[in-house]
DNA sequence: TAGATGGTTAGCCATGTGGCTAGGTAATGC
DNA sequence: GCATTACCTAGCCACATGGCTAACCATCTA
């Protein structure tokens, strides 16, 4: 049940690839264009790009020399899922506790 | 600026930490509580929980022999909003793609 | 105060990750 | 058709990460 948040997380636990994310939310581009900001050797680079595209945060279609990216969203939004669940969860907790924390004045137990 | 992110990310790719994490949401425990459920030693436990205060995911203070580890919602509520940020830029794109269409279609242009 | 309990430190190892260079291939443009 | 462009592959390196054992320290409890 894991599997797929490892490799998210892991993909954008990265800068330049969340940068690229960042990116990529604007629209597809070519990964000349993707590289160009990263002052980095390419190869370096497309090593980025194969992480997100294995964490299945991106996908890419060459036609002739170029090769263009676009973000793929649903990963994205399973991710955010489990964050909003856990803060939830434990915003939920808090309001709990001083729920109990209120019953315990009405009380006058404390 | 990405920074507190690439810990956060980090720290949650790993599933022995997300546990951990989930685990949490429901209330602080002590050391030897959360290391319980997972099959592997103590020091290599002790790893992780360090890593996710490193990260500013949880705290923990020690009374006596026990060191009590609770959540720290702050970082959590952030990495979500990074990611919303995203998702919903993504979606503006494409609300504004479809708008688009609709020009065009109207226009009798396609 | 001895033994058990709960954590911690040190140090080793294998594998993964992020960076590089060098060199290659396949379209495209002149 | 030769050069350029755009990307890809291979292979190297340093350091980080996740796992282990062994040994240690500190605090309760009997």
């Amino acid at each position: 049940m894991a599997n797929h948040l490892d490799s998210f997380f892991s993909a954008i636990s990265d800068p330049t690839r969340r940068a690229v994310i960042e990116r990529l939310t604007r629209g597809p581009a070519p990964v000349s264009e993707l590289h160009a900001p990263h002052d980095m050797a390419l190869p370096t680079f497309l090593k980025h790009l194969k992480v997100l595209e294995t964490a299945g945060l991106t996908r890419s279609v060459k036609k002739g020399r170029v090769r263009t990216v676009h973000i793929e969203a649903a990963p994205l939004a399973a991710a955010e899922n489990w964050l909003t669940t856990q803060r939830k969860l434990w915003e939920g907790r808090l309001g709990r506790l001083s729920a109990l924390a209120e019953r315990l004045e009405k009380g006058g137990d404390a």
